[in-house]
DNA sequence: ACCTTAACGTGAACAGCGTTCAGTCGAGGC
DNA sequence: GCCTCGACTGAACGCTGTTCACGTTAAGGT
């Protein structure tokens, strides 16, 4: 029984959300497919791309709290609120969510989805090139940073290796108004 | 002739800047220092410890050209933007110098120092505990984040892998005004 | 009905990784 | 002279991603 593109997906998606990143091995994955590891290389071309697949597959199940569609007409920073918000929960959705998306994104490979929206909300409200460029990259630099320690502290947490408490990190919205209002201080209008 | 821990640090420090993060290895700096890998561990507990006290010793180097000390007395936001240039400078000044750095603040094991001079700066400002852990929280994602990226593009660059242009990275002082505006619109005065 | 083609999988191997552990060796303090 | 102790050796353990030559299976054109 030969196994498609999408199941070599989809039971290392499940791998990662039941046992972490560090379980995400390719011989894990075979074993879990009742495979062989080399056979994983005829579907993804190595394990970067594998991971870039993940990272793609897990923002496109999107938020685990589906918050009723686009949702209307608002402002544009409500709506860079928005992407981000979805961006971050998605993440969180899954073990090592943050981690496996920021990497991927940090490659160049994967997570172009939420750049480009955000570019084109800025791009909408009359933001010029350079700002477009700016204001976006600098929101994605805090969802990834925040979520990433976010999740990281959650889980060292449910581990045991209590080392920090998880009131230490700040408010998401907090830190995001904190950005959003700097880009409305450029934006025309 | 026996080695220490500062020997082997700066061994560390100058095979990371030599050669990236990957040829960092226990095998490989056992050879650097013409030893079994198994004598780094009467230095070091294990790799983890290493890379902290390496992003350690990145930060206490400090940015490559120097920019004459303290530099007098200004406000609030340009002695954040100071604290944040040194750390980008600091990164960049050693090959994945991000990563490294990044990486352990994550794991709550170094980079302590930056994070608690931003701190200090923000309380010292006038801020409440809030506002003192979201906007230094805020700023070094912030830096962490585009110094990762700029310094991951520009050795991609440089090794011939040219899939993205350097230019496209936007300035590292635009974002950081952008979240500087947004902190000064909450500190009081 | 045959044959080609391509997708899919096997099983072994390669080179490397972090880490552990019992044992060796030389210098300094008593 | 002994004895401790830090530094180190050398071998091993159990992993890792990746490659390669080789089978197997099923579909499709002739």
């Amino acid at each position: 029984m030969p196994h498609h593109r999408a199941d070599v997906l989809a039971h290392a998606v499940q791998l990662l959300d039941a046992h972490g990143l560090a379980a995400l091995t390719m011989r894990r994955l075979g074993t879990e497919l009742r495979v062989q590891p080399s056979a994983i290389y005829h579907h993804f071309e190595n394990k970067q791309t594998l991971l870039a697949a993940v990272a793609d597959e897990i923002l496109v199940r999107g938020p685990a709290t589906r918050g009723g569609l686009p949702s209307g007409s608002h402002g544009a920073t409500e709506r860079l609120r928005e992407v981000c918000g979805d961006l971050r929960e998605a993440m969180l959705a899954v073990t090592d969510g943050a981690d496996v998306v920021a990497t991927a994104w940090a490659f160049g490979l994967g997570a172009q989805g939420p750049a480009r929206e955000l570019e084109r909300v800025l791009a909408a409200a009359g933001a010029d090139a350079e700002l477009v460029a700016v204001g976006s990259r600098t929101l994605l630099h805090y969802v990834f940073g925040h979520t990433f320690e976010e999740q990281t502290a959650r889980q060292a947490i449910s581990a045991g290796a209590v080392d920090r408490a998880l009131d230490s990190i700040p408010d998401f919205d907090l830190g995001l108004g904190l950005v959003l209002d700097g880009l409305r201080g450029r934006l025309p209008s």
